[in-house]
DNA sequence: TCAAGCTAAATGTTTAGACATTTAAATATG
DNA sequence: CATATTTAAATGTCTAAACATTTAGCTTGA
């Protein structure tokens, strides 16, 4: 890419590349323009009225492209003042944000399981509500203490829907809904996520080798199939210090 | 709301909310009018020059107000043939999120806010990071402790990206995507979640009326538009013995 | 000196009108 | 009947002009 100046990227356009409307043009022209290394600094961009006089167009035509490079993140605007030239994005490493769970996965580090346990217990209320059950109904729980590195990170108990059909000697050291699907052919579709931060019980807290009272995330989490069919209830212990669980949302939807 | 008629909803603009652009306010109405049960069939809304008309304004008022729209992906114009309300895209993702307020509003608890201060700092490393800025870039943080029933609930920061071109005098009572969309038209797509449960500071602690060291669900949040342009960084504190947060998700769909 | 007020320069808003392009449907033509 | 062609209606592009608002810097007065 030659750099050209500033003045021969804003001589007058030509007749050519017609049926592409002006202010596109224009915009082509301007954001060659504030490559330029002279705009770098935060200095003044030309003002609406030099730029369309130098394009030989209307001032409209000329704001028209302008708006769009400041909608595009390129150029920046403030009345009174003048046009900008947007700091530059440092780097594209969009990636550096990473959580340390997404990390894992992605890295392929190997999730520990230190302890499992699988029985049936009686549904307390909250599990009979979560399962659509009736209290006290016998409910297959799943316990397990994970981690990686041989550190303890989350203590986690499942309860699985009698529905599934599970008789508690399924391989639980692959993910779970596979096991679920494999086992009954039921697709985990929906979930919800409740999140709150506790402090560790004694309990917990010898169970995940940190101190009682320590910070704890816990996300108690209802799946269910995309017909709304409760399929699992499991409330996940994370150790804070050493987990931050990461989502990637979209909004809803605006309309209705 | 009660549903008013295309008539009532195109009648004259007042004299009144000066100070608000003209254009905006057209807005204002066609969003009003998009809503109508009348135009969700894909029928042809007003064209143009109708709805200049109706609303006692040009063309070219008219016209922008419609670009903003078209560009907030509520309506979808065709040349030669007209405009329509456009159909809501099956947004195939992982899940929804709402803003606090609106949330709330849904469950019919009105939200309080205790304190509320907007002004510059300067961006620190992780903000920085999250909105692809150079650290120490002035950006504009709206503080803010909310809750209801008189008592505190979370202590939020959000870092607001420069490119809104908000300048802190806006109203933020309202929903803030809400403040955002009507500001700079820009709108928040996806979001990235990150959680963690930490122990309350004493700072924080005075703030929120809690003790030092209660448990806290630390929400670490980063929107940005559809095309991935960040639009602000928030960190939000709940008090957990007084909320939980809920996300209900979707698995990710499979096709397309 | 300092603050209030003025001023010039920039962007922001709004209008009116002309013409271009695209599309779907009506109309002519073979 | 099928295929061009025309046409009307809508959005798309462009201009010129006027006025509003915002801001930084200058000027002035206490």
């Amino acid at each position: 890419m030659q750099t050209k100046t500033l003045d021969e990227i804003l001589s007058t356009l030509t007749q050519n590349d017609q049926g592409v409307p002006l202010y596109r043009r224009v915009e082509e022209r301007l954001k060659s323009a504030a490559s330029l290394e002279q705009f770098q600094n935060g200095a003044l961009f030309p003002d609406e009225l030099t730029l369309a006089n130098r394009l030989g167009v209307s001032r409209g035509t000329a704001r028209a492209a302008l708006s769009r490079l400041v909608q595009q993140g390129l150029l920046e605007r403030k009345a009174g003042v003048g046009t900008r030239v947007a700091r530059p994005k440092p780097r594209s490493g969009i990636s550096a944000w990473r959580s340390f769970s997404r990390e894992m996965a992605e890295k392929g580090i190997p999730v520990e399981t230190y302890s499992s346990e699988c029985r049936a217990h009686p549904a307390t209320a909250v599990v009979a509500q979560a399962l659509q059950l009736e209290p006290r109904t016998p409910v297959l729980r799943l316990d397990r203490v994970r981690g990686w590195g041989g550190v303890p990170v989350l203590f986690s108990s499942s309860w699985l829907h009698p529905r599934l059909q599970l008789t508690g000697a399924e391989d639980y050291s692959k993910p779970l809904y596979d096991v679920i699907e494999s086992a009954s052919g039921i697709v985990a579709e929906k979930a919800r996520e409740d999140f709150t931060a506790v402090a560790a019980s004694a309990v917990l807290a010898k169970r995940l080798g940190v101190k009682p009272g320590s910070p704890i995330l816990l996300r108690c989490h209802a799946v269910c199939e995309a017909n709304g069919r409760p399929i699992e209830y499991a409330e996940v212990n994370y150790v804070s210090s050493r987990f931050t669980l990461t989502l990637d949302l979209r909004r809803e939807s605006l309309g209705a």
